[in-house]
DNA sequence: CAAAATTAGTTAACAGTGTTAAGTTTTGCA
DNA sequence: TGCAAAACTTAACACTGTTAACTAATTTTG
């Protein structure tokens, strides 16, 4: 069936443009440049040939949301080198806010946004994969610094929350403008990692 | 001039009737409830008069986010009476979370959305003052709990940011819907005091 | 008191949004 | 070649915030 592999093809392919569309888009002028009219410009269809390939615009936003996490897994690739758990939390913290910093509008989707998790809930099966996976490679670590007596003994999964809130909390208090009137401009990515240093200090048994 | 005076009058009641129909909307169908058309049926005059009181929807929604802060500080009345700072501490950040996860709308506006800040920057006097006063009522008790030495001594912006940005995180997280699948649905509002004890414990010098 | 000027409010329109039902064109196969 | 299925488009619905231009009411002035 030669003819219907093709066909399997080209439909791979419109899917495909229509999401670089949207990546496009979103790069050059954030969440709200994205419209179905504009993708379905862009990849030179009528806008609603773009519904025949995605359910709705959550759809797209979520595959976006999908990009973002593997923009930042990217990010860690290297951090799985540095042997000392503690060292490797620290630089996973850093990470994070540095990825936060640097792509503020893939961080929005990938955490601040109703878009993608709307989608999720719609779908039969709905897990929050890329986030369970995060989550995962946060525990696991910090499971590490306890088993080596690094932190003090407690319940990994709240520890986890307590500091996956924290550099949440500070890279969207950051990106939603609320630091701006507060502090000096200058002064705010420095003081987030220095956060970052007091809770690790304060964690540091050996400190 | 009696004839001014009671102009006036009816200048500001229609403002009032405009913002009352607003928190109407906001409070029974949330942020994308409260639109221009619709504030301007419930009062009964055509939508484009809303803009006689108001210079456009972000001063309607930055009046939210006001009432917002003022409903927090409600929150904490009773705090003030509690003689130990890191007690006080303690207690204003479960406030934080409680009235996070009580009035979700209202956190979203206070801390989350980009339109009351977008209001303020189009201001003259373009101060987030109601933000300002709540950051320094915590730095106000750090303060206290470490020249009583009942914390470790350190930079207390650092800190501050810290704590808001920890508790800002999970409330955000909570109401973005994040946690939803990745913790049990009634294990989230423990979870999240467990980890707000455990930096305070954490935090502690006597422990 | 009547005319002019100011204030208050409305109508109509612009330029966009996501989405759906119905209709048309293209394609593949018997 | 005819027909069915797939692919795509047109037109419409029900909204959104916002502005310019117009009308109606009220106050001030001559």
């Amino acid at each position: 069936m030669g003819i219907n592999e093709r066909k399997e093809k080209q439909k791979v392919e419109l899917k495909q443009q229509i999401l670089d569309a949207s990546v496009k888009l979103f790069s050059e002028h954030g969440y709200d440049g994205v419209s179905m009219r504009k993708i379905a410009e862009i990849v030179e269809y009528s806008p609603t040939t773009v519904y025949l390939y995605f359910k709705d615009k959550n759809e797209i936003l979520f595959e976006l949301h999908e990009i973002g996490f593997k923009k930042m897994e990217e990010f860690n690739r290297d951090i799985i080198d540095i042997k000392n758990p503690l060292l490797r939390l620290h630089k996973l913290g850093e990470n994070y806010l540095r990825f936060g910093l640097e792509y503020p509008d893939y961080y929005d989707l990938m955490f601040l946004l109703p878009a993608p998790m709307e989608f999720i809930n719609k779908m039969q099966d709905c897990n929050w994969t890329s986030g369970d996976n995060a989550l995962f490679i946060l525990k696991s670590i910090l499971q590490e610094c306890m088993d080596k007596k690094l932190i003090k003994h407690g319940d990994v999964d709240v520890m986890a929350m307590a500091i996956w809130g924290m550099v949440h909390g500070m890279v969207s208090l950051t990106i939603r403008k609320r630091f701006e009137k507060l502090l000096d401009e200058s002064e705010i990515i420095p003081s987030m990692n220095k956060s970052l240093n007091w809770l690790m200090n304060t964690m540091d048994t050996s400190s």
